[in-house]
Formats: structure tokens, C-alpha cells, sequence
DNA sequence: TGTGTTTCTCATGAAAATATGATAAATACT
DNA sequence: AGTATTTATCATATTTTCATGAGAAACACA
């Protein structure tokens, strides 16, 4: 469904939004934890750090921190600088223009199901995440150390 | 969502589909009429017969025909060949086990929607797509001849 | 039997995604 | 100032995906 790339990025943002207090993370401490390739994952977070996503910092006491409450940072902010989630890519059998004027032979069935998948990236945020793990399967479950 | 190939064969099929008249139908012919790489979709093909979803013959007159018809085929055995729908791959955080009792963070909420596409390509036939393209979107829409 | 047509198979190439390693630049701390 | 730490950047390697090309194998037909 998504690149492996964009898949790291969204462990990675939801691990700082979970192990930030203060202080920011550095690459190496986030690439141990998740199992991450380091030099990869500093490019992809150097990237969201671009986006406005992330802040980065150098030297001691450096590395990476939310730029945006958890609260208000959706799935899409974070997964779409790697991953095209709607516009060309959408058409399942590859159009370049694909709508309800144009319509491929899939379209019409396919429609509101890509429409679910990007509203569900648009609508989830980091913390719709982090609520989901405290408790979204019963109020036991889980000890919030496996987030992804 | 899929891969090229999967999309390659996808409308391939659908090309078979709708111009079968008894006849195979030449890589050459598909390949041309579709715009797609012509050793790249034989190869292809030639997996989705050794599938037993095509037939192939060899010579002249030979070609590949559905081995299936059209109403009995779903999407899901077209693209499984070429990408995992299912299963692996399943996870939006990319874990190779994510089920209800050993969730990452955004089971609860991806799990429906994951359905959701898997059932779409279980559930829908290639007749379901030329059924579409005949007047989906209304009686007097398009002239059959833009399938993809 | 021969000829042309077509799939099948193998070898190779090109491009993109993923990953590694080395070095430069910036910063906190002593 | 000096040093250790950390991101930033560059060069390169690896893997996977996508694609091309040539020839072998099978087949229809004359």
C-alpha cells in the first residue's frame, strides 16, 4: 500500500511522537529501537524536517522532534512526500485522467474505495495512533512499548 | 495500489475479454493496441497461463485466450501473480504479523479498509468491469472502445 | 518437408527503490 | 579553542522492477 520509505517515516514520526519529552530524538537512537537502516532513515526525517513536519538539530543534544502537535499531524502530511496517495496513481488501471467524466472500466467500482484509503490518510493523525494503542482493542490491552 | 505488471495484466485480460471472438489473440495485437512493452506482457501473459487463467498456443493462429470466463474471474487472481493483496504486506506499518490479537497502532483503524480492497478485488469479475464500461455511468455512456 | 508465425526462454540492460559508507557542517560542552 | 556529537550531504552499492533483444521450440499450413 505504501513504499517502504513512507513506512518508515510513519513508525519514525509516531516513535517521537511517543519518546519525545523535551528532547529531541537522534537518528541513531530511532534507527537501533525500530531496526531501521540509519543513513536512510536520516534522509527520509531530513526530508519531513523540510516539509515543515519535523525540527532537526545538530551536534550534541541534537536530532529530531515534531514541528506539529500529534494531535493535528495527519497520516497523508507524513507518508505523502514518498508516496503518491491520490491524483495520477489512483487509477487502478493506470490512466493518466481518470473520472467520473473520464472513467476507466474500473472507476466507477473502484472510486469510493480510493476515496476511503485517502480520507483515511487525510482524517487519521498521530495521535488517533497512539489513542488506538492505549486502549483502542479494550481497556487492558497492551503495554505501549510495540507501537508498530 | 498494484504494480505495473499487475496493472499490465489486468488490462490485458480485459483486452481478452472483450475481443475474443473464438480466436486467440497475439501478444503482438494486445501489446500494440495497449501500449504496452511486447516481450515484457508475453512474459506476463505466459504466467497467468501457466496460471490456468489463459490458454496459450503456439504457431500461427495461436495467441492467448481467457481460460476462464469472464464471469467465474476475479481481479484478485489476475494481480495475486504480480502483487500481494493480502497477508504480507497487509500491515500499514509493515509487520510480518498484524491481526487483531497482536495489533500495531494502526490496526483497528486500517483493518476495514484493508478488507474493504481485498474483498474488492475477491469479489469483483472482469464481466463486472465490462458491464461498467457498457453503461455504467448511465445508458449512452462511451462507445466501448476506450476499455482501459 | 519447408516456411513463416507465434509463444517460450534466456541473457542482458535500464531505471527506480532501498541501503551503506565517508566526509562536511553545525552545535553543545568543557 | 578544542572535542565529541549529531545532522547534512555526497558518492556509491545493492536489490527489485521494468524493459529489450535474440534465439529456441512449437505449430499451422502449403
Amino acid at each position: 500500500m505504501i513504499s517502504q520509505t513512507g513506512e518508515y517515516a510513519l513508525r519514525a514520526v509516531l516513535y517521537l511522537a511517543l519518546h519525545q519529552k523535551g528532547d529531541p530524538v537522534s537518528v541513531e537512537t530511532i534507527a537501533d529501537d525500530l531496526s531501521m537502516p540509519r543513513n536512510y532513515l536520516s534522509k527520509t526525517l531530513h526530508l519531513l524536517a523540510k516539509r515543515g513536519i519535523l525540527t532537526s538539530a545538530r551536534g550534541p543534544r541534537g536530532g529530531f522532534e515534531l514541528a506539529v502537535p500529534s494531535d493535528r499531524l495527519s497520516l497523508f502530511e507524513i507518508v505523502e512526500p514518498f508516496d503518491d496517495l491520490e491524483g495520477r496513481g489512483q487509477c487502478l488501471l493506470g490512466r493518466p485522467e481518470c473520472s467520473d467524466q473520464t472513467p476507466c472500466a474500473a472507476h466507477h467500482r473502484w472510486k469510493d474505495l480510493a476515496q476511503r484509503v485517502s480520507a483515511f490518510f487525510h482524517e487519521t493523525t498521530v495521535d488517533d495512533l497512539i489513542a488506538e494503542m492505549n486502549g483502542g482493542a479494550g481497556p487492558a490491552a497492551g503495554n505501549g512499548s510495540e507501537p508498530g
